[in-house]
DNA sequence: CGCCGAGTTGACCATGTTCAAGGTGGGTGG
DNA sequence: CCACCCACCTTGAACATGGTCAACTCGGCG
């Protein structure tokens, strides 16, 4: 239950596209604000874009945690359509499973570097160290805070309010508040809302129109009227 | 050792419309196998159906186990819709939160029992306690394993998929594993799968056409071709 | 008996999907 | 340096699915 690239053949670091590669970012989730310590020194790791770093149903050996870059969590159906869970971004941890197996799939959206962590180790060292098994606690509390988001703006009746709450969120971690540089496709976009390509991509027009937003590139939004796009949410 | 009754009736109560208390039920979430054990005993409640446990945005001063009946967890939107979040049964944990405020209003469906501890109470014995600790993380893991399940379940694109889902995790808590005893109404399930109740009724009444389940009455379920409706989940 | 809430059914409509062309821009090779 | 290429993105037209609105049924209870 592996092989299953949406977009391109994964390979070694050949040509990579000129991503802005820990820049700015969307939809976190289990972002830890103070580094998790403890002794065993994590294993730094790069993965060029579309690579995979676990697949779902694989023995879960470690976690994680995105130094730069962006990595998706997503979930491959028998149709091949793809559920895109969560936009991991620099600082969020990932990988921390309830079963000894993974549920999810990840991959790096642009060239990214993690950091991994023996699951032994850190369970172990949590065992003794209630600090960090309350880091751990609240660290999963806001993944689950995360996805329970996540199912309501899944639900959400229309394209607009959807993009309007990934916009939202992605500016939420800027430094520039409204100008974001999407790390992205847009089928990535649209996997992560639930929609298709075209329907993001004529919302995004629309809101261009609208003045909602200013594209200067496919890559790069400008909120210009922040409180519109927020009424959508609401 | 705490209450585990998978089918007490909840005692003494006026006049209550006479639901199937207790009997079978759908999509539980926290659940945890062995009881939570610490010496604080918890406080038993009863809720009348459609009664309010706790609030969004309330202090988050307890957490939760059901004993008998079913509670839902839902998030109301300003445009005065509701989503169900999940459904509670005998055994779930809930109210679990990282914040000192919920996020989730909580409601009885039907009449229902639940036992709820001191979260301060909670999490100091935690502290000392890695084994409940770690049952506690366990639990949250689950509940975000159900939310993000249910992130798919929304995002599936027709109708009688969702519905289907729907009966197979509510059979997958039954007894008798074909024949289901909804304790919720229709609009419960609408909301719980992001469709409109008229969408829910239609679904089912095209199930029993073409054989997929039979409705001995509108709340009593029977499965005549799991493997169908399994197909229709994949 | 008639009311009332829950559920069902039908007709129409809106939104997003599907399918099918175009565009666009950065990178490569001639 | 330019032309081509290939992802990625945009746009258009037809269609399908579920939402909306409205009428109707059913069953329990006063």
């Amino acid at each position: 239950m592996t092989a299953h690239m949406a977009v391109s053949p994964p390979s070694s670091h050949p040509a990579l596209p000129p991503m802005p590669s820990g820049g700015t970012w969307p939809a976190g989730s289990t972002d830890e604000p103070e580094a998790i310590s403890f002794r065993a020194p994590g294993t730094v790791q790069h993965f060029a874009p579309d690579r995979q770093i676990f697949a779902d149903g694989e023995a879960s050996e470690h976690f994680y945690r995105v130094v730069s870059g962006v990595v998706r969590a997503c979930k491959y159906l028998s149709d091949g359509r793809r559920q895109i869970e969560a936009f991991y971004v620099a600082g969020d941890m990932f990988g921390l499973e309830a079963d000894t197996r993974h549920s999810l799939t990840t991959e790096a959206v642009n060239d990214a570097t993690v950091v991994s962590y023996r699951r032994n180790a850190v369970e172990a060292a949590a065992r003794k160290d209630a600090a960090l098994s309350a880091q751990l606690m609240s660290a999963t509390m806001r993944a689950l805070g995360h996805a329970r988001n996540h199912s309501l703006v899944l639900n959400r009746r229309c394209a607009a309010e959807k993009l309007a709450s990934f916009l939202i969120e992605c500016a939420a971690r800027t430094f520039d508040e409204d100008t974001i540089l999407l790390p992205m496709t847009r089928q990535d976009i649209a996997d992560y809302l639930g929609l298709t390509i075209e329907t993001v991509s004529r919302t995004m027009t629309q809101m261009e129109r609208d003045r909602l937003i200013a594209l200067s590139n496919t890559r790069q939004v400008h909120l210009r009227n922040r409180s519109a796009l927020e009424d959508l949410v609401t």
